[in-house]
DNA sequence: TTACAACTTGGAGCCAACTCCAAGTCAATA
DNA sequence: TATTGACTTGGAGTTGGCTCCAAGTTGTAA
């Protein structure tokens, strides 16, 4: 059964990525070259929707599109399990997210402790956790 | 009794803001117009402190200069309590960061599922959730 | 008194990530 | 056949957030 592809209007629409910024995704070599019609037309299919969606998690999550530019390289329906490069690049991604989410556990514990405590909005020197020398 | 006061460098050094962009950012407003000494040098105070210390948790949860600004523009050792629009303010930022953290726990909910079963790499549908038009 | 270090300002440059535009091609339609 | 609309490309412009630099001032130390 042929697969049913997208122009790149309604792969915009589809994907909630602007025409201008899947071309420039394109042209920085973030996504594939996209398949053409005999115009040269852009066609997108169902692999191409699933690539933009990692592409959006991955980004929802912070990474920058450098970062995210190894994962655009993997095929998207190979059986995890099968590739071990792709198991760890997750593995990796998930550190990172999980060390994300502990700085934001770290500031909410923050801000509510003041909330609840009559207390100035300025942070104790234990509360903001730099890197700066001390 | 006197507070300890800091020269720009050493400001630097404590913050882990660099001078550079300490100038920067009272460039653009974000941090107000620091102290200058007879000889026109700046100097900064245990509060101009606090006000980066709470400059810097706000940027570590992923908020522009912009949304950080009016935060800049309070008092850092007034109570809490005593002015609703910070208790707003802050109550605004809660749920910002509760917002990001909900994203990421589904975004590690569904590399955690495909670690464990087999998977492909692809997304469906129901876990990408972008706020594309269907 | 001269040299040096630590600052000052204004402005230029830089990188990421778009966003916009002009000029051209192509297919379908009036 | 002329027009319209959806696309193409290359390249310029924009925004956010710094980062760097040159030229000037001031206070201390040799």
């Amino acid at each position: 059964m042929k697969q049913r592809t997208y122009t790149i209007k309604q792969f915009a629409a589809l994907t909630g990525v602007s025409e201008d910024t899947l071309r420039y995704y394109e042209k920085i070599g973030l996504l594939p070259f996209a398949m053409r019609k005999n115009n040269g037309h852009r066609y997108y299919s169902a692999e191409d929707e699933e690539r933009v969606m990692v592409l959006l998690c991955l980004k929802k999550a912070g990474m920058s599109l450098e970062e995210i530019s190894p994962f655009m390289k993997l095929p998207m329906d190979e059986d995890i399990q099968n590739i071990p490069v792709i198991r760890d690049m997750l593995l990796d991604y998930k550190r990172k997210v999980e060390g994300q989410m502990r700085e934001l556990q770290k500031i909410l514990d923050v801000i509510t402790a003041k909330l609840h405590s009559g207390e100035k909005l300025a942070l104790r020197r234990s509360e903001s956790n730099t890197e700066a020398k001390s």
